[in-house]
DNA sequence: ATAGTGTTTCCAGTTACTGGAAGGTCAAGC
DNA sequence: GCTTGACCTTCCAGTAACTGGAAACACTAT
């Protein structure tokens, strides 16, 4: 299989399915005669394992760590769930920052007019977060 | 003031300060004999301003044009009002994208036993999506 | 005079790729 | 046999938004 196919087959693009091998991710694939990188089901099994866990949040590192563990047969489970669950909370702290913000500006979305006239709350706040009348800079 | 009291007063590190005139954020602050940056409140109320619009994750980009419609006193809020409802529904969307990365990642870990034994849903899950037996690489 | 802190510029590194140039390879068609 | 076009290679540079650190100069207090 050539990259073109193994990328296809991994659901990545080619240039990232190369960068992967270059930072020691996956395993240098195999070449051809002509130099050219070969793949099995196996290297696509393992890419689609990465695109899998990035697509989950999980940095580079940590991919990693989960592909060690995805190799090791003898590997407890626990490991792989501390990892997970790590993740789960950063998750749901974003999700929380998220909250707030969009609260936030919801509010002063709302609060906008959204006419011709220069009043505009939006504004009015980042310039000056304790409300008050705006004040040029 | 110095770069470090105006800093503390914008409440950004002031590599972050020197940063912002650098790209053309804001404009260069005049300088003391010395050579040292030299800030007034002016300034001060700026960088304030852009690290506000920052926390609400306005690009940098944006917190230009942002900038450009606060010191604009003849700007219609209609114009803040279209850029600051752009981003309440990219939040919108991370938000949906987050919830159901939670939920997935969620429920493996809820079905990982989390022990001794290698057997774990999370890595079958990440090598193998559709479900089944898991497969070494 | 000297120690300590603050400031300057500049260069490099971070994350995880992505784009593009210059050149080698392969299969098909004439 | 030759050309065309798709595919492959390496390498370099750029992205966003800073951050860290080195070397050198400035200011303040003792």
């Amino acid at each position: 299989m050539n990259i073109s196919a193994a990328s296809k087959a991994a659901g990545l693009p080619a240039k990232t399915v190369r960068y992967y091998a270059d930072i020691g991710l996956v395993p240098a694939p195999a070449r051809s005669e002509s130099g050219y990188r070969s793949y099995d089901d196996a290297s696509v099994r393992k890419l689609v394992f990465v695109r899998r866990a990035r697509e989950f949040g999980f940095s580079i590192s940590e991919c990693r760590d989960l592909l060690g563990l995805y190799e090791d047969r003898r590997r407890s489970s626990a490991d792989v769930k501390r990892i997970a669950t790590a993740r789960l909370e950063e998750i749901a702290k974003k999700q929380r920052e998220l909250q707030s913000l969009h609260d936030e500006l919801a509010h002063l979305v709302d609060a906008c007019r959204g006419d011709d006239r220069p009043d505009c709350p939006i504004i009015d706040s980042l310039g000056n977060p304790r409300g008050g009348p705006r004040q040029a800079p």
